[in-house]
RNA sequence: GGCCUGUUGGUGAAGUGGCUUAACACACUGCCCUCUCAAGGCAGCAUUCACGGAUUCGAAUUCCGUACAGGCUACCA
């Protein structure tokens, strides 16, 4: 075809596209940003499941984005009608809500960059196809299913490689004359690459997380425009990243044997590469036949995103550990430095695992637990209410009645290099404090009790109610307890006791057992101490009564 | 079938030719500390980096082959 004949050909097939390719690269201007600025992107398609692969690949945009000073955004990749499920886009802006990993542009975030949702730019991707087709680089092919089937048959029986492309691309080099008549027999048609690429050439990629990679030069002459109009996943992805000025595409593995393709199509379009970060899949060691798999929606409830919050795992924790997984050396860091939280950390693609993670629920609950000992009592108590108003109002009710003494009793050894790590979710509070709330303790009382032993009441009574002191601290305290142990016949220390057991009745560990089991209803506890100064010397007495009558 | 990627302890992994008798963290086990627990401290947990070969004075690190795993090979993304 001649050029007049290509623009003809334009013509015939985009009449309605009268803007130009200049029009939209002067609409969407480069990006007034700082030096090094990363401009990322989240691309969901519609179908409105969101699992741990898709938040982790979103939180590492927004951290790239953030600690860059760039942006991140939301695209919703909506080229596909059938993927579209009834409130697909919905969940998705509702679930990174939820998990905190917001984009600062996209959709329903505002932004000068839009539209943001691929089925609104239809006419946009139109304008640099008949620019394409002008220049000769991309065709209409007319081929049916069926004729595609047979040559994908044949290809397979002579295992050669699959596709339309070299002698199987038989539209490629119509005549006008040709196109005009498929036009008038109404046959139905695609866009297609003329791809320039031959496989002899072999390409060099630098990902940045993979580092080099080497392939074949593509050749296939790949669908830019379904026969609906609509283009395909690549080409949206090279004409919306390049438009929306998308400087890193962070994405999922499964994307790296399409890089010869994308870099092409950069190419033949005229515009300037992206960096690609390729991000390994989230897998799991199956325990079944010990292979490794990806997450799976059915057989691992991690996979799903409302499982963090239904079992209270708090959204910061979540983070952390999406954090560890992006980068090798963040837990580290964050293990020793005890003052940091995320956004103190830089991450980079370097330090990025190149393997598929597998997922560890223990490293996980771990972190939970270091999460929650850096949070004071009070946080701890705000965020549990928090939970409890939305997954146990009963509780949130109780905790609101008691939210002096509630955050006293989580605040019990948080002071100090070593706080305690006792709670990994919010849903575990309740259990682990029953018995700060004396109502809760009323009616769970001693059914928790592991303990069978038959505590002596007397002894304990006579300690409460003649020698315990409360204004005190710790070691004043312990010291009074060891001297009543003395003067009932009990050893001073464990250890003196177990020296001559046959000396001694006990020693003073039986007797804070003791107290411990009738204030608290269990074996082990906080500091004991600290429980009897927060409940007071009534309370007690009032627990030791319930401890008699049970 | 073709193309691409990966494979280091129970787990996540560090490691880019000699400083590695393979870091660190989680899990597990034991001991210590200790009124119980949590925390903390100490110790143990891969004689070896999927396997085979090559290069080299020297390889977990480079190259080739094999096995296994994963991905792509759609008018899905």
């Amino acid at each position: 075809m001649t050029d007049k004949e290509r623009i003809e050909l334009a013509n015939i097939l985009f009449p309605n596209i009268d803007k130009t390719r200049d029009y939209y690269e002067d609409k969407y201007p480069e990006r007034d940003l700082p030096e090094g600025a990363m401009v990322t992107r989240y691309g969901p398609s519609p179908t409105g499941f969101v699992h741990l692969g898709n938040l982790l690949s979103a939180f590492a945009d927004m951290m790239y984005a953030k600690q860059s000073n760039g942006s991140f955004f939301l695209r919703i990749e909506d080229t596909d009608q059938k993927r579209m499920v009834d409130g697909g886009i919905e969940n998705i802006v509702s679930v990174l809500h939820d998990f905190d990993i917001l984009p600062n542009e996209g959709y329903s975030f505002g932004g000068e960059y839009g539209p943001y949702r691929q089925s609104e730019r239809t006419e946009i991707y139109q304008t640099y196809v008949k620019d394409l087709i002008v220049k000769g680089l991309a065709y209409p092919c007319f081929m049916t299913e069926e004729e595609i089937a047979t040559i994908k048959e044949e290809q397979e029986i002579n295992k050669t490689k699959i596709g339309i492309y070299g002698v199987y691309a038989q539209d490629r080099d119509l005549s006008l004359e040709e196109v005009k008549e498929h036009l008038n027999n109404k046959d139905e048609y695609v866009i297609r690459l003329k791809s320039p690429g031959n496989p002899k050439n072999e390409i060099e990629v630098v990902d940045c997380i993979k580092g080099k990679l080497k392939f074949p030069e593509h050749d296939v002459d790949t669908i830019l425009l379904k026969k609906d109009g609509t283009p395909t996943y690549h080409f949206a992805h090279a004409i919306d990243d390049h438009l929306m000025h998308t400087t890193h595409v962070i994405r999922g593995d499964e994307w790296v044997s399409s890089l010869p393709l994308h870099i092409q199509l950069f190419e033949v379009l005229g515009f300037e590469p992206v960096k690609y970060a390729h991000i390994a899949p989230i897998t799991i060691k199956d325990q079944e036949t010990g292979n490794i798999r990806k997450i799976s929606k059915r057989k691992d409830p991690w996979f799903g995103v409302k499982y963090y919050d239904e079992n209270g795992i708090p959204i910061e924790a979540l983070h952390l550990y999406l954090a560890t997984i992006t980068n090798t050396n963040f837990e580290e860091w964050y293990l020793s430095n005890s003052d940091k939280n995320i956004s103190d950390f830089t991450f980079s693609f370097d330090k990025q695992a190149i393997g598929g993670t597998s997922f560890d629920e223990a490293k996980l609950v771990n972190l939970c637990k270091t999460y929650f000992s850096r949070k004071s009592g009070k946080e701890v108590y705000e965020e549990t209410l928090k939970w409890a108003e939305k997954h146990d109002v009963e509780y949130s009710k109780l905790l609101k009645d008691n939210k002096e003494d509630m955050i006293e009793f989580l605040s019990i050894e948080k002071d100090g290099p070593r706080p305690r790590k006792d709670i990994s979710k919010y849903s575990e509070v309740k259990e682990e404090f029953s018995y700060a709330i004396d109502s809760l303790f009323e009616k769970e009382n001693y059914s928790k009790n592991e303990s069978e032993k038959d505590y002596d009441i007397d002894l304990v009574l006579d300690y409460v109610n003649n020698y315990l002191k409360l204004d005190c601290d710790n070691e004043t305290w312990f010291n009074g307890v060891r001297e009543f142990a003395t003067k009932n016949g009990y050893a001073a220390s464990p250890k003196e006791y177990k020296n001559n057991p046959e000396d001694y009745k006990g020693h003073v560990g039986d007797i804070c057992e003791a107290i411990r089991v009738m204030i608290t209803g269990r074996l082990k506890s906080p500091d004991l101490f600290s429980i009897m100064k927060i409940l007071g010397k009534d309370r007690i007495q009032e627990r030791i009564d319930l401890y008699k009558n049970r």
